[in-house]
DNA sequence: CTGTGTGCAAAACGTTTGCATGCCT
DNA sequence: AGGCATGCAAACGTTTTGCACACAG
């Protein structure tokens, strides 16, 4: 997502226009690495604009997705989560607490064996981390017996 | 999952009922590839057995995987599905059609960065490849105007 | 016979939509 | 002034739950 004020020019130039709540879900996504969900969003933002309503969290979640200014991302099936970093990269996800964090390297696409290959053409891949993130590693002996 | 005369087996051994209900769920499941969704089960089930109900099927779907027969995988946000195949492996999605195939091939895990591993310890990962499938490579040029 | 499994209906959950009103431009 | 944005309430699709009855063990 780019910077808020280029992000104005673009609605602008859309003939989107700039409401408090528009610019105040702007301010929670500009640099936030934590793969909120919509409710997280609207939760941050009732703590500076209360009236506001999911119905707008959400609508305007849709302009900034058509316009490729975020992604939604899929982690779990419970939610969706939507992220402002649009360059691909990938994700650890701590089995324990859920947290998501980025991750910015770039790593060589595995190469997929012949027989797939015929079948189907990749143009790009994700790769989930799975584990324990340290604030939760060392307490999960007890997972076993979930 | 493992077979259906060995799942029998567990499922006595555990004190846990065999109906017919349950047994067409595991004949649908048996070396099913096709990542089926609680719906698709339900209406493949419905051919053979077609007084049951959807609560039969999740029900049934909840004690195989609390059992680690199954895994319920998440790769769109709008529904689960369910797959026999519990060994790691990765997968392929078609952008456009939206198949999900198996990739059984094993790859070394990407090494992370330093920094990263600081925080965070990964015990295992899943990649998922997208792209087009055969059927759907070459009928793709609009999709940039979407 | 006992208790687990089934199936209905209803609730829960996150998300989307229709529509009247509000307000940015 | 015009039209897009807002917010309510209701609809939606999927999954879960409460409860009475059925049936496998």
């Amino acid at each position: 997502m780019r910077k808020i004020e280029e992000l104005v020019n673009l609605f602008k130039s859309r003939e989107l226009k700039i409401t408090p709540q528009r610019l105040g879900i702007f301010k929670i996504l500009e640099g936030n690495t934590s793969h909120p969900s919509a409710e997280n969003i609207f939760h941050e933002i009732r703590h500076i604009y209360p009236m506001i309503s999911f119905t707008t969290v959400y609508k305007t979640l849709e302009v900034l997705e058509s316009l490729g200014e975020i992604l939604k991302i899929t982690i779990d099936g419970t939610r969706k989560y939507y992220d402002p970093n649009t360059t691909p990269h990938h994700h650890t996800i701590c089995s324990r607490c859920n947290m998501i964090a980025d991750v910015n390297e770039e790593f060589d696409m595995p190469r997929l064996p012949g027989e797939i290959l015929d079948k189907f053409t990749p143009s790009n891949y994700h790769i989930s981390f799975y584990g324990n993130c340290r604030e939760c590693f060392g307490e999960v002996k007890d997972v076993s017996t979930i």
